[in-house]
RNA sequence: UCCUCGGUAGCUCAGUGGUAGAGCGGCCGGCUGUUAACCGGCAGGUCGCAGGUUCGAAUCCUGCCCGAGGAGCCA
C-alpha cells in the first residue's frame, strides 16, 4: 500500500511502500540508514544485510542523494530514528539513479542556491517555508468566503497605471502599451460595487528597482474591498484575518515553524484588536526617539523597523498625510491634510504587510485628486463612472503574502518565502 | 542609481609578496544503530577578467565583470 509519510503514524507494524527520492544516507557496513523524502516528510529506512535480498542491499548502498525510489517496509516505532518512526526495509525499487546532486547537506551560499531554485525548494527548509505559504493562503481564503467575500479575479494586463508610470512593466499588446497590474485594488472597488464584499487574489508587479530584503517585482496579494464600509470596518476586517491566518499556522503547521526553529511565543500572544496609532503620534514617538523625520514624510525601513520595535504584536499606523498616498485615498474630514489610510505593520522588525484605507467616493473630489498627481483622466473614467452610478463609502485593504510568510516563518529574506522569486537581478530558474 | 564587503577545488572557506591549502561533496576501501555518522586512501585549480608594479603576484595598483548586504525608490 502507497502511503504518505506525513501519515506513518497510523500504519505502525503495517506494511507499506513509499514513494520519493533518497535525502541522505549513512552506512556501517552491514547496516544502511536511507533517508527517504516524499514530499510530505522524511523518513529513515533501515536496510540490514541478510534481512533482504542481497542486491536489494547492495542498491542501498549505492544509491546517491535525491535518486528517485519506491520503497516497501515495515513501519515501526523507534526512539532511535529521527521523525520516531522508520521503514524496516523489505525491497527498493530504483526509479532513477540521480546525477551527483549539487546541494549537498553542508552549506551553500545564496547565489549558489538561488541558481538552483528549481532544485532547493526540496531542502527540508524551503519545503517548510512554502507548506506555510501554501496554509496562510489558504486560511486567508477561508476566513474571507466565511465572512461572506466573494472571489473576484482581477486582470493582469491593464491599460494604465493607478500610480505614476514609472514603476510598471510595459508590454506589448497588439501594437499598444498595456501594463501588468501592480495592484487589483481599482477593479476591487467596481466588484464591491456588485457583490457588496469582495476579494481578489493574485500577482502584482513593480518595476521598481529596489534591491532589499522586503521586495520582489513580482509578489502576491490579497485585496479584500467592502461596500459601505469605512477605515474602521477596513482595520477591523484585516486584524481579524491576520489572527485567524496566524492562529491556522500555529494549529496546523506545528511541525514546519519546528523546522524553522520559529520562536512561536511571538505568534501565539497574538490577539484581536491590534494597536493603532495615528501618523501624527508615530512621528512623535520616532522623535522621541532620537530619529531623523519630519512630518510629512513617508517612513523608511529604519522607522518601520524602530516603530515595530515598540509593540510585540502587529499594529497599525493610520492617517498618514494625503500628499504621501495614492490618488483614491478620501481625505480626513477632521483634517484636510490627512488621509483616511493605514499600513499594518509586522512586529519583529519585518515592516508593512498590508495597506488600505477608504477611498474617495465623491466624484468631483477624485477628479481632483486625479489632477493633483497628474494622472490622465481619460484612462480612469471607467472608474469614475463608479462615483456617477450609486456610490458609496467604500474601503479596503491588500495584504502582500510574501512579507506575512516570511513574518510568521521568521525568515530573514521575501525571496525565500515565494517558490520562484522574481527580482531586480533574478529571472532564473 | 549610490555606499560597503566579497570573487581561490563541485560547495563553504583559509592563505595578504617567495612550492596552491582544509572541511564537505565525488570515487575506492573499512565498519551491524547511524543522527549533517565515523575511519583510511585517491582524483580534483585559467586563484573572476584585462592591464600594470616587481627578480618573483592569489597576495600590491588601475579598469571592467559578477555576487552579497544596506540605502534610495516602494498601491
Amino acid at each position: 500500500m502507497w502511503v504518505r509519510i506525513e501519515d506513518i503514524g497510523e500504519y505502525e507494524g503495517k506494511e507499506v511502500e513509499i514513494r520519493g527520492w533518497l535525502f541522505n544516507s549513512r552506512s556501517s557496513g552491514k547496516i544502511h540508514f536511507i533517508l527517504i523524502r516524499d514530499g510530505t516528510g522524511i523518513i529513515q529506512g533501515v536496510v540490514v544485510k541478510g534481512e533482504v535480498p542481497d542486491d536489494v542491499f547492495e542498491l542501498a548502498d549505492e544509491l546517491t542523494q535525491e535518486s528517485s525510489i519506491i520503497v516497501r517496509g515495515i513501519v515501526r516505532k523507534d526512539p532511535r530514528a529521527p521523525g520516531g518512526y522508520e521503514l524496516g526495509v523489505k525491497d527498493i525499487k530504483l526509479v532513477h539513479l540521480s546525477e551527483s546532486y549539487p546541494i549537498t547537506p553542508k552549506s551553500h551560499g545564496v547565489a549558489f542556491l538561488m541558481e538552483r531554485r528549481h532544485l532547493w525548494i526540496r531542502s527540508r527548509k524551503q519545503n517548510a517555508i512554502l507548506r506555510i505559504r501554501a496554509e496562510v493562503v489558504n486560511a486567508a481564503r477561508e476566513f474571507l468566503n466565511k465572512e461572506g467575500f466573494l472571489l473576484v479575479d482581477a486582470p493582469i494586463f491593464t491599460p494604465s497605471a493607478c500610480e505614476g508610470t514609472t514603476t510598471l512593466f510595459e508590454v506589448d499588446y497588439f501594437g499598444r502599451p498595456a501594463y501588468l497590474s501592480q495592484s487589483g485594488q481599482l477593479y476591487m472597488e467596481a466588484a464591491c460595487m456588485a457583490f457588496g464584499k469582495v476579494y481578489c487574489l493574485g500577482p502584482c508587479f513593480r518595476a521598481e528597482k529596489s534591491k532589499t530584503r522586503r521586495h520582489l517585482t513580482e509578489f502576491w496579494q490579497i485585496e479584500p474591498e467592502i461596500a459601505y464600509a469605512d477605515i474602521n470596518d477596513a482595520m477591523e476586517v484585516a486584524e481579524r484575518l491576520v489572527a485567524c491566518v496566524v492562529e491556522r499556522v500555529l494549529e496546523r503547521r506545528k511541525r514546519e515553524l519546528e523546522m524553522l526553529e520559529r520562536n512561536t511565543e511571538v505568534l501565539e500572544k497574538i490577539k484581536v484588536p491590534f494597536p493603532r496609532i495615528s501618523y501624527d503620534e508615530a512621528v512623535k514617538i520616532l522623535k522621541e526617539k532620537g530619529m531623523d523625520i519630519e512630518w510629512g514624510e513617508d517612513f523608511g525601513a529604519p522607522h518601520e523597523t524602530e516603530l515595530a520595535n515598540s509593540f510585540s504584536s502587529p499594529f497599525f499606523v493610520h492617517r498618514y498625510p494625503k500628499k504621501i498616498k495614492a490618488f483614491y485615498m478620501k481625505e480626513d474630514p477632521d483634517n484636510p491634510e490627512l488621509s483616511l489610510s493605514f499600513d499594518m505593520l509586522a512586529p519583529e522588525g519585518y515592516g508593512e504587510i498590508i495597506g488600505g484605507g477608504q477611498r474617495e467616493e465623491r466624484l468631483e473630489k477624485l477628479k481632483e485628486s486625479i489632477k493633483r498627481h497628474n494622472l490622465p483622466e481619460s484612462a480612469f473614467e471607467w472608474y469614475l463612472d463608479l462615483r456617477r452610478y450609486g456610490t458609496v463609502p467604500h474601503a479596503g485593504f491588500g495584504l502582500g503574502i510574501e512579507r506575512t510568510v516570511a513574518w510568521i516563518c521568521g525568515i530573514h529574506h521575501v525571496r525565500e518565502a515565494i517558490p520562484f522569486p522574481r527580482m531586480l537581478d533574478t529571472l532564473y530558474p
